[in-house]
DNA sequence: TTGTAGGCGTTATCAG
DNA sequence: CTGATAACGCCTACAA
């Protein structure tokens, strides 16, 4: 049980050489179907399977991919990357590839390095992008084929997104249009392009709809629950409409911070978030956000990189499957 | 920049042979230093490394382990698994480790079977257990090194795993102690041992402080939110004192319910938690709850796989690092 | 101390 | 249609 078969066996117990035996697996090459179902049928009762590492080395590929996630701890405990993993996993193990996961940070890209350069995967993928990407910019050297989820100045990378412009400014553009035009925003770190994809679109909200945007009501880089408590409570007091939270996790801060500021949502304070996930699920009032089918970004960014491992020629992609949800929060 | 360079360029660039190469960088076998420091400044030049590939195949050797994770939606976004994980891959990366993640269900392990058939693992790390485990099961038969996090009657099977036992009964005698000795209990799937176990501890701390339970107060394989609504009704209507859930899912849920049914958190029912996430972080009151230190139950699983890769003995563990946070919700 | 040769398990190139 | 034989890149007895 605990010593492999090796086609080398196969063959000889068959009296066959090497050569037909990978060639009735692999189907390649001319071969009898007499000989073809012998061998089959030999290798499925003695359940012998080729061993990867060596068809790895003749190949030259590992039949594994990397995916890149955030090694910081808030990050990861997004539900985003696992949704997006689920999707990737169900294609890859259509195809027989396995996924390792790389946990990269901003500045510290020591696992990704690691796996590229002793070549334990055929292709990576990014889950997400920044702008001043260090991981984007290794990969590019090293020349291993990768596609990022997220955007990118960069043309020569191939990306795939949710289409976070068109859906973040579509919910901004909802609560203008509800009369909600004194509005606040509030999100993480600029180092994301994800930041700024969705901050140009809550301004190209205002500009088309001919509404000026109060700039001071703009809050980026925001992290620090201390620092968020000061802005909540001083955007009670100017009495602003709204809030647009760029992640869950700050919305959550909003209605904690709220709550214990006694400030009511929505009577007092309306609540929006741009991406929707089970942690506003219990929260005190049903959140009024954005729907991404993240599973299926996972699957087309995996058929992507496929693609790119063999050869093929790869658009870039936005997908357009959101929702807006409206609740209570923005009544 | 594309094409790699192998242990022969470096060989014969230095006038060497590959053994004497391959020696230089392993540091078995006697070689003079002056020649080791000459090829390892060389491959530091021309970064050379060691194609993985190609050293699994002579070494026998992947330097991947595979952890298996739930493939179902509504676990893998507990936060557990990805907690666990960061704590695996900072002792496996300073060890050339990668982690493949292996999504499995619990009647479905072909994602697992394809990763030890093809050999492209040299251990395995098992993030749950249960009751009838095809994939310790199929493990063993194997013969693959692995460890469960979990707890398990198969004597033969190496475990770690927080002291759900001892944190869950001591949560309940808290309770117990307070004066709420009419303590309802709420679980998802009895085919896990953490269940299991979990029940069994809070029976215990029944039998222990010679208090009696009310078994009719004790739902297991609850997941339907349709059916909790109708149990927490009764349960408010037979008039409790309070609701232990076993995950933050199942207290998220009987929170939303509670808000929905006008009934007063912790005034009409108290609530309790054995385990802490951030899905309870914005929660309308704060939830009394186990708080475990995931990360490094995935750290310590993590140096027990490699010990036994290197064929060392491992004996099982128990964490105790656990702390109980009384919260609101118990008041 | 260093080198030679064979092996790890497959695939690929040529002949037959 | 089939079979030697040489890669693939590295490791490791065994010699020198």
């Amino acid at each position: 049980m605990g010593e492999k078969i090796t086609i080398e066996d196969v063959a000889s117990a068959l009296g066959v050489s090497k050569t037909t035996v990978s060639r009735a697996i692999s189907g390649k090459g001319r071969i009898s179907q007499t000989t073809r179902d012998r061998v089959l049928k030999y290798i499925q009762q003695n359940n012998y399977t080729p061993n990867v590492v060596a068809q790895g080395l003749a190949r030259r590929k590992t039949y594994n991919i990397s995916v890149v996630w955030p090694g910081n701890y808030s990050m990861v405990e997004l539900p985003f990357f696992q949704r997006c993993l689920m999707g990737m996993n169900e294609v890859t193990s259509g195809y027989g590839y396995d996924i390792v996961v790389s946990l990269v940070a901003v500045d510290e890209i020591s696992n990704l390095k690691r796996v590229i350069e002793k070549r334990k995967v055929d292709g990576v993928i990014l889950t997400r992008t920044l702008i001043d990407d260090r991981a984007a910019e290794y990969l590019k050297e090293s020349g291993v084929p990768f596609v990022a989820i997220g955007s990118s100045t960069d043309e020569s990378i191939v990306t795939v997104d949710n289409d976070n412009f068109d859906a973040c400014k579509e919910l901004t553009s909802i609560l203008i249009a509800k009369g909600h035009t004194k509005l606040a925003l509030i999100g993480g770190s600029t180092d994301l392009t994800i930041t700024r994809v969705r901050h140009e679109a809550f301004m190209e909200a205002f500009r088309s709809m001919d509404k000026k945007v109060d700039e001071s009501l703009i809050f980026l880089n925001q992290s620090n629950e201390q620092r968020l408590r000061d802005i909540v409570k001083q955007l009670a007091q100017k009495k602003v409409d709204g809030v647009i939270c760029m992640d869950d996790q700050l919305a959550g801060y909003v209605m904690s911070i709220c709550r214990a500021e006694k400030i009511k949502i929505p009577q007092d304070l309306r609540l929006a978030s741009f991406s929707n996930s089970h942690m506003l699920e219990n929260a005190i009032v049903p959140v009024t956000s954005l729907n991404f089918d993240d599973r299926n970004l996972g699957a087309v960014a995996a058929r992507m990189i496929l693609a790119l491992i063999d050869g093929e020629k790869v658009d870039n992609q936005k997908l357009k499957d959101y929702e807006v949800v409206m609740k209570e929060s923005t009544k």
